[in-house]
RNA sequence: GCGCGGGUGGCGAAAUUGGUAGACGCGUUAGUCUUAGGAACUAAUAGGGUAACCUGUGGAGGUUCAAGUCCUCUCCCGCGCACCA
């Protein structure tokens, strides 16, 4: 009810999606990639119908944000922002012009001054937007209804979209479809120019603003679409290559990308060897651009017939200050033809010419592989035109050309200037949608709310809550919400309310129940509110939370809202509920899929635990591999080796001995020590392996009775049952379980001698032991009586010596 | 396509974070014991070679006295997002 009051919880409308396994609708985050039910499996449909609605859009920002602050794997962080999908742009506002000529101002109740905003993550590319889509559903299509004169044709067009599913819409493999608005038109409020209005599929209403100016020429579903629909492709930003920082001047060539009939390319090969360029050169003054290449070509090709297509792209092209023309090259490239077999063989007019660069033919197929072998920012950029003249998009940051007084600019400089110069906002975008809570179940809290008799919706008062769920109700779901038809919860809210005044009849996502079900733990007997800031102060935060990856985008999501918003009413003290978190990896069945009932593939861990106990069962699962991450396949192969293992420990009775060798007691803290700080960063497989070394050497040595007691004591937590009972066998008071847990001694620890290896040139050759804190001078002598290490040195003097204390010596020779 | 993780023996995996790669366990091989099978125990077990040695952490380069670990490129696998403007 506080969140209804403070504007978190609301009733929305607009398209949900329903689960027809579950007879219930459920929330985006609880839709899989498939399009499925994540509890059902079902195919989701999508219905439109009224929605208690949270406004988890309201904390994307901060929900992004305070991630940094939080001790997660990255890539659970990771995932989240991609779920809430944050992308940084502008709004940007277009007007709508009326061109039919059957309208008049006076027949018509359109707004004439109509804006249309659109949102883009490339304001820097708007002197290249050359039309507008808008999704079909977007509210201003059916306001213009008496304007388009192709109205038949666009209702058909919406009439067919509503018709395909998501998964139709959103296969981006399929052609675009479209249609064009006629009798409207937009300004282009950078350029000034009138642009055409489509609409099309391939814009999402749910997204941005619903429309899109498009920039073809920078990119791909734009481009495609603008190459069917014959729409204008013109470039505003401009690929840079070998950029330099202090660029002089700015000079123009024009260069051809030249093509014979059978597809060659003409590539000049500069004098230096791997210096590929494409034909072409510097304009001169009071030259056109077409005069220009005409005669560079001429010059350096010894054609003369060409023909010149059209143009491929701009692209700048930095030199070095100290090169012959130093500054930066503002590359103007032209498809060019060249009827090979017409023209005589290439002949060079000028000298400097011949001997400075040749032109080659390549084939197609050739072409890559030669400019592999060649300088590479050069190679990167003829490759860089051929990819462009082959119908790519250049769809990255670069420097604005055809842009008025921004040309030049870099796109980052650009985005904000544009957006200043035509009014537009900077702000951001989501892809995460608020989460639909309301559900036709009886298994969840009920909403408590209650309307009047005029259908007003009221949030149920603090003293006639917990809004508790009726007993009346079959809760067999069947699409409609089984609480309307309970005539208890009818009464009930008739006698609070008064007559006329009806319940909510949904319940709640049980998502809800476990955003705050720690924060109730913490004081489940309040009878005065869900939990007291007091307890909170105590516990929260949670300082690790372990759980599945299934969470990640939903509970964890949800959760961290809940909290957020919780915050912002003060009933909580924290702004995030899990300090640390740490995602457990999976047992597979033994086919190496999740165990599923439906894919026969489930192990009952019971049934093992029945033929070799629940102890070697949990410890064979802790030391198949890291806690953390991985998922395992079941394989019983390897269990015999943990129940060897607890076996021997249970034999080492056999192996006390009154005075146990100084190693023995070493070994023991070592192993403590170990188990110890394994325990702490969840790495069990490595603490037990080390369990292991010890049985093994103290089989060998013998141990104390004070040994074996602080051992059982290290290896209670891991093998509870076993532990107990030896001991009871070892004849010690109470539960091993409540015995304090060893500590151990890092002093009893340090090792009198270590060895080393010994390397001769960074080859190991041998190995020395010696006192862990040995001088340099002593290992080396050490490493020289050492034979397999003489070998190598003798008659050779030392040129170095790397010397790691207990570590390495390395001797160069 | 974009983002995030990973590629180490026959298998699950270790590696003090740049310092003897493969700890520990499974499996395999040989041996001991046993009427036999199993269990248990002992030893071996990255690959090549009689050996000295050589090669080896997906692949190709690089940095370093020294690289599984750092850098560049590349291939493959898993996960997330995806007509998101």
């Amino acid at each position: 009810t506080e969140f209804f009051k403070n504007d978190i919880a609301y009733r929305g409308k607009g398209v949900v999606n329903w689960c027809p396994g579950c007879n219930t609708v459920i929330a985006n985050e609880q839709v899989l990639a498939d399009g499925t039910c994540e509890r059902s499996g079902d195919t989701i449909e999508k219905r439109e119908m009224p929605q208690w609605m949270l406004r988890i859009t309201k904390y994307a920002d901060r929900l992004i944000d305070d991630l940094d602050t939080l001790d997660w794997p990255e890539h659970i962080k990771e995932a989240q922002r991609q779920w809430i999908g944050r992308s940084r742009g502008a709004m940007i506002d277009f007007k709508i012009n009326i061109t039919n000529a059957n309208d008049s101002a006076e027949s018509s109740t359109v707004n004439r001054t109509t804006l249309m905003t659109v949102f883009t993550t490339r304001p820097d590319t708007l002197y290249g937007a050359t039309y507008l889509v808008l999704a079909p559903e977007h509210p201003l299509v059916a306001q213009y209804e008496a304007q388009i004169s192709n109205w038949t044709e666009v209702a058909a067009y919406i009439a067919e979209t509503k018709q395909k599913d998501d998964q139709d819409r959103l296969d981006n493999t399929k052609e675009k479809t479209g249609v064009k608005l006629e009798g409207i038109t937009a300004t282009n409020p950078a350029s000034g120019e009138e642009i055409p209005v489509y609409i099309s599929d391939y814009v999402l209403a749910s997204y941005g603003t619903g429309a899109i100016m498009a920039v073809p020429a920078h990119d791909e579903r734009d481009y495609a679409f603008a190459k069917k629909f014959g729409a204008e492709i013109r470039q505003a930003v401009a690929a840079i290559f070998n950029e330099s920082k202090n660029i002089g001047k700015e000079r123009v060539g024009i260069y051809g990308l030249i093509q014979n009939d059978k597809g060659d390319y003409l590539i000049q090969h500069l004098k230096k060897p791997g210096y590929f360029w494409l034909p072409g050169g510097g304009i001169d003054d009071g030259e056109t651009e077409f005069e220009c290449l005409e005669r560079e070509l001429l010059e350096e090709t010894g054609y003369d017939k060409f023909v010149i297509g059209e143009k491929i792209t701009e692209v700048f092209y930095d030199y070095p200050a100290q090169a012959k023309y130093d500054g930066r090259n503002r590359a103007i490239i032209y498809r060019v033809t060249v009827d090979e077999g017409s023209q005589s063989p290439i002949s060079y007019t000028e000298k400097e010419i011949a001997d400075d660069m040749q032109t080659k033919w390549v084939p197609t197929d050739q072409i890559k592989k030669l400019l592999d072998t060649g300088e590479p920012t050069r190679s990167a950029f003829i490759n860089f035109v051929i990819d462009i003249a082959n119908g790519s998009i250049f769809s990255s940051n670069g420097y604005l050309v055809q842009s008025e007084e921004f040309s030049g600019l870099n796109s980052e400089d650009a985005k904000e200037k544009i957006v200043e110069k035509v009014g537009g906002r900077m702000t951001s975008t989501y892809r995460l949608r608020d989460w639909s809570i309301g559900r036709q179940r009886y298994w969840g809290v009920p909403i408590p709310i209650v309307y009047d008799p005029d259908g007003k919706a009221h949030p149920v008062p603090k003293e006639h809550l917990p809004w508790l769920l009726p007993e009346d109700v079959d809760f067999r779901p069947t699409g409609e919400a089984p609480l309307a038809k309970s005539e208890a919860l009818k009464k009930r809210a008739e006698e609070i309310f008064g007559a006329g005044w009806t319940p909510e009849v949904e319940t709640m996502d049980t998502f809800v129940d476990s955003s705050w079900y720690f924060l109730r733990y913490l004081d489940n007997s309040n009878e005065e509110g869900p939990t007291s800031l007091k307890k909170q102060a105590e516990w929260m935060p949670i300082d690790i939370y372990f759980g599945g990856a299934e969470h990640t985008t939903m509970h964890l999501l949800y959760s961290r809202f809940w909290q957020k918003a919780l915050l912002d009413l003060n009933l909580v003290t924290e702004s995030e509920p899990y300090k640390r978190r740490i995602n457990r990896g999976l047992i597979l069945g033994p086919d190496g899929n999740k165990m599923s009932k439906s894919k026969g593939n489930v192990i009952d861990p019971d049934e093992h635990v029945k033929t070799v106990g629940a102890d070697t069962v949990k410890m064979y699962l802790a030391f198949m591999g890291p806690y953390e991450g991985a998922n395992y396949p079941f394989d019983l192969g390897g269990i015999a080796g943990v129940r060897r293992f607890l076996e021997r420990v249970y034999g080492l009775s056999d192996h006390i001995v009154d005075e146990e060798p100084a190693e023995m007691t070493k070994l023991l803290h070592k192993t403590m020590i170990k188990v110890r700080s394994d325990i702490e960063t969840f790495k069990f497989n490595t603490a037990i392996s080390a369990m292991m070394i010890f049985v093994n050497q103290a089989e060998k040595n013998g141990l104390s009775r004070d040994t074996y007691l602080a051992f059982v004591k290290t290896l209670a937590p891991f093998a509870p049952h076993l532990m107990e009972e030896i001991w009871h066998d070892l004849r010690e008071e109470g539960s091993v379980h409540e015995a304090s847990y060893p500590i151990p001694n890092p002093q009893l620890c340090e090792d009198e001698v270590v060895t080393i290896g010994v390397q001769i040139n960074g080859k190991m050759r041998g190995s020395i032991t010696l006192a862990p804190d040995a001088t340099e001078a002593e290992a080396v002598d050490m490493a020289l009586l050492n034979v397999d290490v003489a070998r190598y040195a003798e008659h050779i003097t030392l040129k170095k010596v790397i010397y790691v204390p207990g570590r390495i010596l390395n001797l160069i020779v």
